[in-house]
DNA sequence: AGTTGCAACAGGGA
DNA sequence: CTCCCTGTTGCAAC
C-alpha cells in the first residue's frame, strides 16, 4: 500500500477498527525496521490503547494513551501515558487485522495482540519502517516532519499554495512532485497519470512551466488521488481485511507498448533519473529544456 | 598572479621588501573586497609592520606586528599586537610596490602607505580580497582555513600524500585538481599543461585512472608548477615590481587550433562543467566513462 | 515500488 | 582567469 489512497483508507479502517484496542503484546521479528532498540520500543507501546488513527503522506500515524488508572486524574499527571505510532509500508506490503482466533499470516516483520485475542501484522515486501514516539520527540522524526501539503486537503493543498511551493524550483517536474517534502503521498504510481492528464513529460523544467500548465498540474494532482481513494486504492494493494483497491493505472502507468486512451498513440517506458516513467510521447511531448 | 607560481613569487619579494615596513596609512577604495568593515580593518592593521610574508594556495599571507614601546617586554603581554593580511588577487590584476616619490597607478582598491613614504597597491581585475585576521581569528578564515595540499612542498606534497587525498573520490580528474582543498594552488591556466603531460582527459573518472596514471599525474603537477615558478610565473602577469614572468602555456593550454607539441594533432577547446579546458584529443582520449 | 545522506554538479551572485 | 552558497541530481545504502 505504497501511496497516498491506500495509506488513507488503511488510516481510516484502522482508526475504526483499531480504536480501543489494548496492546497485549508485540512480536517483532525484523528488529532493524524499528527506530529504537525493541526493549525501548516495547515500553513505549505495550498496555496503551489506539486512540486514533491518521496518515501523514505516505505515513499511518497512531495515537496511544495508557488507560488511566484514576479517570479523574487530571492527564497532566499522567506522565509518559501517551505514545506515537507511525507505520510506513515502503515499497509495498500489507498491514491487516486478525479477529481473534483467525489465522494469522507465515510471514509478518511486527505482530500486535490486543487484549481481547485479535491482533495486527504488518508485513514489508522491502523498505518498511515501524517506529514509536512519544509526543514530545514525535517532532524529532524527520521522516514525517518534514512532509510537505496535503494535496487532498482542499484547504490546506489550496492552488495558491501549491504555486508558492513550485516558486522559485527549477527541477523537473517529476522529482518536484516525488518530492514529499513539497506534496506528500504521491509515488510512482500515481504521478504517470498525474503527468499524463496534465500533459507533461516527466522531465519538464520547472521555470517553463506556465500558469495554464500549474492548473492543469494542480488538479490532475487532485483528480487522481482523489478518484483512487474513493475506489479504496489500487486493485493491487490490500486493505486493513485483505481486500483489493478497485482503481487501475487506466490512462498510461505501467502500460508501455499499448495505446494512449486519448489519442492511440504507443506508450513508451523510459528512463527519468534513477525511476522509470510511461508517457505518451505525442500527449506529453517534452520540452525544449526537458 | 592568479595561481600558485606568480603567488609563491609575489610573496617572496613581499617578505624581502616588505618586512620591516610600517603601514603609516590605508587608502580603502573597495571596501567591499575586506572581511570587515574599514575601520575596523585599519584598526587591526594601522601602525603595525611587516614580520613574513608567506602563502597558501592562491593566497598570500603576511604576518604584523606592533612595534613594542618596551622591546625586553614578554610578547605574551603585548594584547592585539599581531595581525595577518591576506591577500587573494582572484582572477588577476597586480599587487605593486611603489619606492618614496615613484608614481602611483591611478586604479587600485587598496593602497598602503608605509613609514618611509613607500607605497604597496593592489588591484583586481575582477574579485580579489584583501582580508586582515588577528592570530585567533586566522583559523576562523573559510578561504584559507580548508585549503589543501601544498604541491611545492615535497615533504607535504609526497606521492602517498596524493594518493590519500585522491583516495575514495568519485568525480573527474580536472575538478579535483581545482577543488583547493585537496590540492592548493592550481587554476585553470596550469591545470591545461598538467593533464596534458599527464596524458588525461579532464573529465577522466577518478575511480577508473591508474597507479601509474597517478603518477604521471603527480609528477605533472609537480613538473609544471615548479618550472613556471622557476621562470617567475606567467609572462603575461607581474611581480611586484610589476615585472612580467617568463612562463607561457607553451604546451596545450589557451592554444586552440595549434598544433600539439607531441603528436601534431590540432589541440581542441572544449566545454568541461563550467570552465573551458584546451586538449589534445589525441594524446589525451576520452576514456569509456570520462 | 521508498527514503536517507553524501558527493558531484550547475547556476547566480559578489 | 575566482570563490561561496544554494539547489538539484546521481549514487550507494538500508
Amino acid at each position: 500500500m505504497p501511496e497516498l489512497p491506500e495509506i488513507v483508507n488503511l488510516a481510516r479502517q484502522m482508526d475504526r477498527e483499531l480504536k480501543g484496542r489494548k496492546i497485549a503484546a508485540l512480536d517483532i521479528r525484523q528488529p532493524k525496521c524499528l527506530n529504537m532498540p525493541p526493549g525501548h520500543f516495547q515500553t513505549l507501546l505495550l498496555g496503551k490503547s489506539f486512540v486514533q488513527v491518521g496518515f501523514k503522506g505516505k505515513w499511518v500515524l497512531a495515537g496511544l494513551r495508557a488507560e488511566s488508572p484514576s479517570p479523574r486524574q487530571p492527564s497532566a499527571s499522567q506522565h509518559g501515558s501517551e505514545a506515537r505510532f507511525l507505520l510506513s509500508l515502503g515499497m509495498g506490503g500489507d498491514a491487516l487485522f486478525h479477529a481473534p482466533g483467525a489465522v494469522l499470516p507465515d510471514q509478518y516483520q511486527v505482530r500486535m495482540d490486543f487484549a481481547d485475542g485479535s491482533s495486527f501484522t504488518v508485513r514489508f515486501w522491502w523498505f518498511g519502517y515501524a517506529h514509536a514516539a512519544t509526543p514530545e520527540t514525535l517532532g524529532l522524526h524527520k521522516m514525517t516532519a518534514e512532509l510537505g501539503l496535503n494535496p487532498l486537503d482542499e484547504e490546506e493543498f489550496s492552488f495558491d499554495a501549491f504555486a508558492g511551493v513550485l516558486e522559485g524550483k527549477r527541477g523537473g517536474v517529476k522529482s518536484f512532485l516525488m518530492d514529499q517534502r513539497n506534496v506528500a503521498g504521491i509515488g510512482n504510481v500515481y504521478i504517470q497519470d498525474i503527468l499524463f492528464l496534465a500533459r507533461l513529460h516527466p522531465n519538464r523544467r520547472l521555470p517553463s512551466v506556465t500558469q495554464d500548465e500549474k492548473r492543469r498540474l494542480y488538479g490532475a494532482v487532485r483528480e487522481v488521488l482523489a478518484e483512487s481513494t474513493g475506489m479504496g486504492g489500487l486493485k493491487y494493494e490490500k486493505d486493513l481485511y485483505g481486500r483489493n483497491g478497485r482503481w487501475d493505472t487506466t490512462r498510461v502507468g505501467y502500460r508501455e507498448g499499448k495505446p494512449c486512451p486519448v489519442c492511440g498513440t504507443t506508450i513508451e517506458k523510459i528512463k527519468t533519473g534513477s525511476t522509470s516513467s510511461f508517457i505518451c510521447p505525442s500527449c506529453q511531448k517534452p520540452s525544449d529544456d526537458a
